[in-house]
DNA sequence: ATCACCTTTTCATTTAGTGAAAAACTCTTT
DNA sequence: AAAGAGTTTTTCACTAAATGAAAAGGTGAT
């Protein structure tokens, strides 16, 4: 009897205990990288018995967050998509911020980004681009670090600065030659960040690209940041006073809003 | 699909059985109205004892599926946003589709809005817009009907028959004085859609509001519309050609990715 | 100080989920 | 055409895990 216990340890982390968690973290196997998945893959992904898998599975394809097609393949369902749109990040942020965007990025015609912190991430919430270009590293969704992107830096250089602490604290993953590893270099472009009012970043993150970056400052707190991409290595500080104007803009437009008071009940 | 509109109201149907569906139910009383809810009201809107709802909601929040603000009301959690991210809707069409949306919307300085069909309706899964008109009916991620849209009457024209004579069996709703309600005259409607190649509404189902729309055609079957919308009520269709070009544009592009061919594994 | 309504905790009860094993199915190999 | 290796589906005896009424603890209005 014992056996049996100590055998659920095996490779996966241990099993999770309750119904609801199981089921969930089938919904958490699916990736950029595996946007499909058999039921035997997401039973051995997930640790949990194939019946079990079955089971869940099949309830949570009754409640549209799976889909299954003629192959039997799982993938994530539509409703669970038409859940993130009811999402403040997208309702009350991406929503607000696309005429913003989409005048920037008429003004520059480059690729332009909208980016939250999320933990010790940036996420990317929103791209505009004309190219279709594409790294799987940018693409809606994608959680990237801090402090080797232009996004990135125009979010942290602004946080609070216990939470900049935190963030030099960690170890700062080296992405490219490029990438700044020492947090004493760092804190050095953090400050230069706020001195320009704008981040600027080359081939920090991902080789050949470069991007300059805003903060979206909503009543004296950094909200978002707005950058603007290229894969070509091309200086982008000219387009630095439009990207000001838009950030500045759209900071002032989620005030008006207000944006994350508390006068969003009901 | 229809309790999901129905889920908005309070006082549910029975209580579901198993512990999935409940927790699942719990995420789905959420809405564009209600974007969040207190424990209580969460538990009258599912019909959930609150002691269900309060170890179920508790188990989400864990799960990142729900957030928790400091006043206690839940929201839906920005993991669930990013599963979003993940589904074929997202990933294999928006992206794609952005810089053909891009374009068009460049050229005509318009809405450009890109849907699909779920079940009976349209859901419009990208809104490129300079306006901060945002009616809410145009949301990204709103369900709108086929018959009285620009994007719908696109989708349904070039649906299989079987589907358009479901469709035109159900009752058709009428939204403005112009809705076309009478399945005659929406099959002529649609007869003339596949000869133009487009669609165009007028205030059909909001009052003020112009667009044309063309279908996305991949290997001869629909899977999505490209629509340009105004709410000046101005004539579109000087835009059509660009329109048009952009669709095919698209479809073509799908085709050479085969969009939803088996070719999609691992 | 009382009331009304909310969230959290407890705990005896039993429902509802479990997973090993067998059956059924689908390919591929020989 | 049969065996083999991999699936998915069904069954079922077992009990772990979810339940929800009720009580306790909060919060805010009057």
């Amino acid at each position: 009897m014992t056996d049996v216990i100590i055998a659920t340890g095996d490779a996966q982390p241990a099993a999770t205990r309750s119904v609801t968690a199981r089921a969930l973290s089938i919904l958490g196997v699916f990736s950029m990288e595996r946007p499909s998945m058999t039921l035997s893959e997401i039973s051995r992904a997930t640790g949990l018995p194939v019946a079990t898998v079955y089971r869940l599975a099949g309830e949570l394809e009754e409640g549209r967050f799976l889909d299954r097609d003629e192959d039997g393949r799982y993938s994530l369902g539509l409703y669970l998509w038409e859940m993130g749109m009811l999402t403040p990040v997208h309702g009350r942020l991406r929503e607000i911020a696309m005429p913003f965007m989409l005048n920037l990025q008429y003004t520059c015609r480059e690729t332009v980004q909208l980016a939250v912190i999320d933990g010790v991430d940036a996420i990317y919430i929103e791209k505009l681009t004309m190219v279709e270009s594409a790294p799987v590293q940018s693409r809606i969704g994608a959680r990237i670090p801090l402090h080797a992107t232009g996004v990135g830096k125009a979010l942290l250089a602004f946080s609070d600065p216990a939470f900049v602490d935190t963030v030099l604290g960690m170890p700062l993953t080296r992405y490219t030659d490029d990438t700044t590893t020492s947090r004493h270099t760092l804190a050095k472009h953090l400050a230069q960040v706020v001195e320009d009012g704008f981040a600027h970043s080359r081939q920090e993150y991902l080789m050949g690209s470069t991007s300059i970056a805003a903060p979206v400052v909503v009543n004296g707190i950094v909200k978002a940041s707005i950058g603007i991409v290229n894969y070509e290595d091309t200086d982008l500080r000219e387009w630095a006073p439009a990207l000001l104007r838009a950030s500045e803009a759209l900071g002032t437009r989620l005030e008006e809003l207000r944006w994350g008071s508390k006068e969003e009940k009901k």
